[in-house]
DNA sequence: GTCGCATCTGCAAATAGTCGCAATAACAAC
DNA sequence: GTTGTTATTGCGACTATTTGCAGATGCGAC
């Protein structure tokens, strides 16, 4: 894993520690494509070690999320998603009646992005992003 | 409240029933400000009757964000906030570290949304959303 | 007004997620 | 390799959220 190896000397080299744990969640999320739940990360960890607590995986999760190696997408509800930052920016579009998200991507959020960031001073995290809203389908059922 | 009775209205319309606890949970939610949670909501109702569920405030939120009628926010974990969509557009940006929030105005937004629209047909809810990222702060402690 | 019925609510049990604290172990210094 | 320090983990208790189901109730039709 190439990638969990840039990520694992990331943490290194910010001055935190390297445990197993940490290792094999990394590479859980790594691995698990675009949509990897705690539940997911839990399961496949398991695999490798049954003495991993699920607190650990919620703590762990959430200190990736801080250090920015992991994003967090919350696609309405059910579940939180993880994913490490490597799919190039691109946007979930969730529809907030039928949950379905659809993938999509816009140059006008490169716009966005700098206008915030020369406004406010603020980074925006645009590689994995949600927004809210109607799809077409639902659009049509409830006009 | 003509707010709350425009929304209570409107579900009538949609041909869903109007019950007392739905109305008390709508005028909480409209009353609370900009970051109301499901405990909030739940104390302010307590004080007009003691007999409303807790599971009845968690579903009907969830109903509400369904119809479109409240927003739902969440700003990084620790809670998740509600709103009604009367203030207009404007964009959470939350700060993965500090976890603090700033609100924002971004004229882009629009333009996002348009080709949005155009190109997925999606409807993007633009007047309340969120982004995740780096504070200005946050960067400069950790560079 | 009252009837019918699908929707909505309350309750209680189940599940998911969080937190405090003591024990463990990563890593730097030697 | 050993030691010391302190971040990290496991554990168990706790809180928050969800769910199934039976009973209640809003609302349209009469």
């Amino acid at each position: 894993m190439p990638h969990c190896t840039t990520m694992i000397e990331t943490l290194r080299q910010r001055g935190h520690r390297v445990t197993p744990q940490r290792e094999m969640i990394i590479e859980a999320i790594a691995h698990g494509g675009d949509h990897v739940t705690v539940e997911d990360i839990f399961a496949t960890v398991q695999t490798r070690s049954h003495a991993v607590n699920i607190a650990t995986i919620y703590r762990t999760v959430e200190f990736l999320v801080k250090e920015g190696l992991v994003s967090r997408n919350d696609l309405g509800g059910d579940h939180i998603f993880y994913t490490t930052k490597h799919h190039g920016p691109h946007v979930h579009l969730v529809c907030r009646q039928c949950k379905k998200s659809i993938e999509a991507t816009s140059t006008s959020l490169l716009h966005v992005s700098k206008q915030l960031e020369e406004q406010y001073g603020f980074h925006t995290d645009i590689d994995h992003l949600s927004l809210f809203g109607l799809c077409a389908e639902c659009q049509q059922k409830h006009p």
